[in-house]
DNA sequence: CTGAAAGCGCTAACAT
DNA sequence: ATGTTAGCGCTTTCAG
């Protein structure tokens, strides 16, 4: 391992020229600074962040705690998380947090702590008020994806108004017996369920005067095999069928539109199914969506740690989402009474 | 930030005592010991692993390297390292490296060489000579899953034994005209594409004396996306239909499935799927499946590394594969010439 | 079994 | 603009 010392020997310079140079900041000679580089890449010198960090109180090294690896939104996000701060030349350790509360204390009582990160990037998880202060405690700017997080930097959609959009799309469509499948009104404490959707849904059926059915709530955990069963339950029940489901999530839309297949109902002319979040797969199933960009989302999570490290400007407040029209929602053949 | 200084006071100790005692190698007198973890516990210490590894060399860090961080297979492994190595007391570092040379020479070079990690897991990528040379460099060990590697640690499945047994599953029901879906003929270096899933078919193929025709090798890119693009061609081509489709991924055997069902062809009657992976989606599309285990593939390379680091014992030998008998092989009702 | 002391490789004053 | 000199917080000989 060549060190700074060989560098400095080689350039004729003192150690604290070389870091001087190396580090961008300070000034330093062109001439003395040509030979320096020359020097260092000669040796294929690489400073030793441990080291660096030790001395500077800097890691560049950001701690990422996400609920789920395998899910499509968390790990999209991580993407875009990992693709900016990679650009930006900042290291991640990744934490992946169970629901077990003795892994989730040891990731913010030890891991995190002793790993010194610089800063800490929290994805759709759901902390209980000890886990934010312990956050808190480590003194570090601490942004979350998917709030409300009292206390924290809190990067957020306007999950009510993505709600809302897309009830109003169906509503006007002329919906009125729509089914909701999403987080329950109980609450989920792995990782943050946007019970604020289905505020947002409730919200468009009362404005249009439309009476909400609790029989028509359905609890689901965000995967397709979820919303595939909720549907099933739904579709398959007694009873008159809703016209139009509103899925919290692409995922769950899927396993609705599938649900819907093969029970011979035909999407959309039977049933409108729409979902949240922009998945990739929205496109085969020519789902109707409102996308919430969740790579970007990661994207500004990483520009806001930056930002809170006065490497970047701080990203724009709001995360932007839109809705993406598509089959599912096609006008419905049977306008419900 | 309360140091080992801090805790040694306390105690009435040197810092060297307690060092010991929470490193747990040395010997120290048990009335010593519960001093210091007294006073740890009191004030709440916590080493810091980038003094630590400073002063001892090792960082209880390791690097991981995937091509993909939003597909399902990759985030699985991935998931699996990482509750692996986290339950051993590891750290990772995570690198999301793209197909750009630069980004990857990035991380090779400078990512890997700074931040000092005690080995490193190569997740199914793809590396030129020069790659795997420069991470022989680093002078650690290096895991790779998903070779071969020449010069590397390899974590392989048997693909041959994969794709075989695929294969002649497929065979023994009667099938004769049967399209591959997979990597091409040609060499995709962004990560690694198992072209002896290809291999095993056609060993098959040719035992059984069934002629391969090229028109039914086609290429895709392992998504369901890819699958269904793929199939689509397939299935609407002219001429005769193949009565079977191996897929050399879960995700494009799904994608194959919901093509056939768009163009009207029964799944497994007119068309039986069989696919690779034991993907979670497989139940719902009642997908039978040659299961390789991508979690516990992670947390075998995990294990691996802990071996390597005198941690653990090393893993078993070879990966496990077993077939998952479902719906879309069931018996064909057309069976082929 | 325990303490003293010398670094690990770097950065950040402080000089010059 | 550059060199000198303390450490950063810990581990590890080396003594005792």
């Amino acid at each position: 391992m060549t060190s700074i010392d060989d560098v400095a020997r080689r350039a004729g310079v003192s150690t604290a020229t070389v870091s001087r140079t190396l580090s961008g900041g300070a000034a330093v000679s062109p001439a003395t600074r040509a030979r320096v580089i020359e020097a260092a890449d000669a040796l294929g010198y690489v400073v030793s962040s441990r080291a660096s960090s030790l001395a500077s109180g800097r890691t560049r090294t950001v701690g990422v705690i996400v609920p789920y690896l395998d899910r499509w939104f968390f790990s999209t996000v991580l993407s875009g998380v990992s693709t900016a701060l990679m650009r930006a030349g900042y290291d991640i350790s990744l934490y992946n947090i169970t629901p077990d509360r003795e892994v989730r204390r040891h990731v913010f009582d030890t891991f995190l702590r002793r790993q010194g990160v610089d800063a800490v990037i929290a994805v759709s998880i759901e902390l209980d008020d000890d886990e934010t202060r312990r956050l808190l405690d480590l003194g570090l700017p601490v942004i979350a994806i998917g709030g409300p997080h009292p206390g924290l930097d809190t990067l957020t959609v306007d999950e009510i108004g993505i709600a809302r959009l897309a009830t109003e799309h169906l509503v006007a469509r002329g919906h009125r017996d729509i089914a909701y499948i999403g987080a329950g009104a109980e609450f989920d404490t792995d990782f943050h369920v946007p019970t604020n959707r289905r505020r947002g849904f409730e919200q468009v059926l009362a404005a249009a005067g439309i009476p909400l059915d609790p029989a028509r709530v359905l609890v689901a955990d965000f995967t397709i095999q979820g919303g595939h069963r909720a549907a099933t339950a739904l579709l398959s029940a007694e009873g008159p069928r809703p016209t139009a489901i509103f899925a919290a999530s692409d995922e769950m839309a899927i396993g609705a539109i599938l649900a819907a297949r093969e029970l011979g109902i035909r999407v959309p002319e039977d049933l409108a199914v729409i979902g949240i979040d922009g998945h990739e797969l929205g496109a085969i199933f020519d789902l109707t969506t409102v996308d919430q960009f969740p790579l970007q989302q990661g994207e500004r999570a990483a520009a806001a740690v930056l930002a809170r490290l006065g490497e970047a400007e701080p990203p724009a407040a709001a995360s932007p989402f839109v809705l993406t029209e598509r089959g599912s929602t096609a006008a419905a053949e049977r306008p419900s009474a």
